[in-house]
DNA sequence: TTCTTCCATAACGAGAATGTTATATAAACT
DNA sequence: AGTTTATATAACATTCTCGTTATGGAAGAA
């Protein structure tokens, strides 16, 4: 089911990609870091209406980057990050060229733990 | 310098994310990473002009995500992956979000020694 | 010099993206 | 019922994006 020469295709990456590829999603998706919002108090920090900040939420709802909940009229928007670690997984294939040594942190504690007898109780 | 309420503007990510959003040009990342390829290399797969590929070049190398060489003739094309670490490192912020823990192995690496006295030669 | 190979650029068109304003809808308040 | 608040949708204009074909230019081969 090769789609060319090289790779599948991955059509949610074509999505996830392109919600991350604008400032103003990064912006919103690092408020929701901090807490689920109404689209008003996202769209408040921006010098754009309300109707471009609720389409950019469509677009990340799209990408599976947000989930839309309900509270009386607000639509609070909170984070579902599952999607960006589908774009993190794909990155990670370039690991190896990019020198520095991500990982899974999970990975790396449980290989140091199998090694390190003592010193597990710090601070 | 906050340009809204939130962060930065990180132009690069733009381009970068814009770059990724595209699957014709990860599966040409994804080549890259088996080595170098020409122009005409990197068309074969594809079912799409020579001239599409050479803008989906260019916009890769806008990007910082590959670099050009002179080959008499050929201008093969190289990874240049220090701009996909930035865009880890920007979906890094979101780490506690996907549950899994990825993180810069120096560093933790770095930490660990920092704390554990013993147990630094192993192997 | 002429031909061929490799790649880039120009000109164009279709469709998607992103913003605007105006309006619709739905729930809450009075 | 009528008003306000919160959000979505419609209609529209402008600007990108991404493909095409046609052509240009530079380097190697004959």
């Amino acid at each position: 089911m090769e789609e060319n020469g090289y790779t599948r295709q991955q059509p949610d990456l074509d999505v996830i990609f392109g919600a991350l590829a604008d400032p103003t999603r990064r912006a919103i998706l690092s408020r929701l870091a901090a807490g689920q919002a109404t689209v008003n108090e996202l769209a408040a920090p921006f010098q754009m209406s309300q109707p471009a900040v609720s389409r950019h939420l469509k677009v990340l709802e799209k990408a599976g980057l947000i989930q839309r909940e309900v509270d009386e009229q607000r639509r609070p928007a909170r984070l579902r990050a599952d999607n960006m670690a589908l774009a993190v997984n794909w990155l990670d294939e370039f690991r190896a060229f990019w020198g520095t040594s991500f990982d899974r942190l999970d990975d790396v504690l449980a290989d140091l733990q199998s090694r390190t007898t003592e010193e597990q109780n710090h601070e």
